[in-house]
Parts: structure tokens; C-alpha cells; sequence
DNA sequence: CATATTTAAGATAAAATACTCTTAAATATT
DNA sequence: AATATTTAAGAGTATTTTATCTTAAATATG
């Protein structure tokens, strides 16, 4: 039982979001660790969640979805944790972002319209494809390693 | 009450979603109005909501939004309905993202961080803040009237 | 003036997303 | 073997977004 008011409200104070909170919190904790460059150690994931100030238990589900599809191996028990599968070189934010995503996050219509540019593209298509290849390439080419050349405190708004 | 199952699938089936459908439905329906070309005349919105395939209150609901902030004009009664206040050559789809989405839209950090850039930028700043400036660029170069070139069966997802 | 038409406004409902909680499984330590 | 620690899995709740429904206001027409 919401009022008028609160429901324009709210419409009003929409945000762009590239990402679903998701991804957002998976490319934090990503980087997050990328940035320690502990390549062989396991990440405590409360610990984790406490910096970063992500709720434990839905960063371990998103973490836990990275591992099902091979970016990240964990460990059970104590001085168990979630690392890296493959080195934070080698993985693009492109790969980070369709796992957590989706496979087609690069070949969506901007108007939502179904089978982007196949058979019917929409006005928006030359525009918009264009601009959306460009974002791929650069999510293609960047690793989390490249981002993690920066301090902590000042770039992932740690807790405290 | 819902299976993991379907709530991972959920999860893998996200898309890239840049504008919400609010924004989606708006550009649609302003883009069909650009490229009927009555600037002078009113458009039924129940006719227009059945062409485009989207529900007639919902996007009665959107232009009500966009007379609110000056985009349209309404007029009730029979032959009434919505058309533009300013002609589309002069309407840019930054004007309209900005009206539907949020004044901030091409504000925002990737990561969902508050103050983008401001003091502390996150690891995606530069990054990100380079291709949202494209995006800017782009949208706000272009008028609704560049996009209604093209003939609407092809290009708008018209119903039947 | 009565009636039909059309948008405005408000409330409500449904669906999707975001988040929390509980229990199970694995592993180390004692 | 028993216990503590840590992630995995599943279920449940809350919030936000999307969509529908109802009533009101404005306008034209007979
Ligand atoms: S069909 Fe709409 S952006 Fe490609
Ligand atoms: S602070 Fe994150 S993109 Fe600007």
C-alpha cells in the first residue's frame, strides 16, 4: 500500500545499472582479491564480506556461482575459502560478467526487443550496436589484474 | 517457495539491461510518434499501446510521466490523447533517458559505488568513465526525429 | 444536460530481484 | 572420535520493478 507519491518517487531516482547487484558485488569481490595477488591462498569469504560490506551469506552464493562455472575453486573447513582457478591475468571482465550475467550480456537490444539485429533491427540498432561493441571490447581486453593496481581503501570503499 | 533450479536459471538468464522498461516502452512509443510526422496532432494512446504490444495502462502511466516534465501534452476527451510539446528534431534521446531513467543516468558507477568519481573512484573509474562519456556523447546528439527515418513495420516490433 | 470518450490519478497485484536464514557437507584440529 | 570451522545447498523473506485495475476529471457530441 504505497502512495502515488513514493511510487513517481522512486521512478524518478532510477539509476543506469549496466550490472544487476550481482555482478556488481562479484566484480568487487573479484577485484577485491585480484588485488591481494595471494594467487595460491584461499580468501575467507566473511571476512570478505565484512571489508567490502556485502551481506556473507549472498556473497557466498555469488561466489559459489563462480565456482560452478570454473572462475573461482573453493575449500571446505577450516582455513578453507574461495580462490582464484585461473590466475586474475587471464581473466577478462567480459568472462566475469557473462558468468555472472549471462552468456548473450553483450547482444541484447537496447529497446529489449527480441533477436537483436537479426532479422528486424530496431531504430535504436546502428546506434546502439556500435556503442555496445565498443563496451565489449573493452570488458574483452581488461583483466581483473589490470584493475587491481590500486590501493584498497581509496577504490573499493572497504568498510572501515 | 521456488527450487534452486529455477532460481540459478533466473539468475543465468539475466540481460544486459541498460535502460528499464519504463525507458524501453517510452523510447518506443516517442519513436512511433516521431515517424508519423503529425507534430500537430494528438495520439491515442490505447491504439498506439495495441500496436506497440504494450499494456495500455502501464504506458499511459509513462506518458503521463513525460507531460509531467514537459515532453508532452495531453488532452482529454474524444480525439484527445498525447502528442509532443516540442518537436521531435528538437528532443534528444539523452532528454528522454533522463526524464524516464533519472536526471543522474549518465552519472553512475559501474560497481553501484555512491559519488562516481567524486573522491574516491572505484577500480572501474576510468575505465568506465570513458565509455559512458561516448554513450553521453551519443545520446545526446541524437533526436528522436534521426531515429524515425525507418519504416515502422520493420523496425518497431509493430503487432500485426 | 446526458452520455460517450479519453487521459489522470490512485490503489492493488504479480513478477523479478535482492537478501536472509537454516541445514548439510567437507575439512582441520584436538 | 568429537568438535569447530568453513563453504554448499536449499528454502524462505523482503524489496523493487512491472503490470493491472478502479475511479476521477476533462472534453466533445448529441
Ligand atoms: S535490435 Fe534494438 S539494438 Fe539491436
Ligand atoms: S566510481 Fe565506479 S565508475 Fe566511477
Amino acid at each position: 500500500m504505497e502512495s502515488l507519491v513514493m511510487y513517481l518517487c522512486r521512478q524518478n531516482t532510477l539509476k543506469m545499472r549496466v550490472i544487476s547487484r550481482l555482478g556488481e558485488y562479484g566484480l568487487r569481490a573479484l577485484m577485491y582479491m585480484a588485488a591481494q595477488k595471494n594467487e595460491s591462498t584461499y580468501f575467507n569469504i566473511r571476512l570478505m564480506s565484512q571489508e567490502l560490506d556485502i551481506s556473507f551469506h549472498f556473497l557466498t552464493k555469488i561466489l559459489q556461482g563462480l565456482t560452478q562455472r570454473g572462475l573461482l575453486q573453493s575449500y571446505r573447513g577450516p582455513h578453507g575459502g574461495i580462490g582464484f582457478l585461473v590466475p586474475p591475468e587471464q581473466i577478462t571482465l567480459a568472462t566475469v560478467v557473462k558468468a555472472l550475467e549471462g552468456e548473450d550480456f553483450f547482444h541484447n537490444c537496447l529497446l529489449g526487443l527480441p533477436g537483436c539485429g537479426e532479422r528486424q533491427p530496431c531504430p535504436m540498432h546502428v546506434f546502439w550496436a556500435e556503442l555496445r561493441e565498443r563496451l565489449r571490447t573493452e570488458f574483452e581486453t581488461t583483466t581483473l589484474a589490470d584493475l587491481g593496481t590500486q590501493t584498497l581503501e581509496q577504490h573499493l570503499r572497504l568498510k572501515a
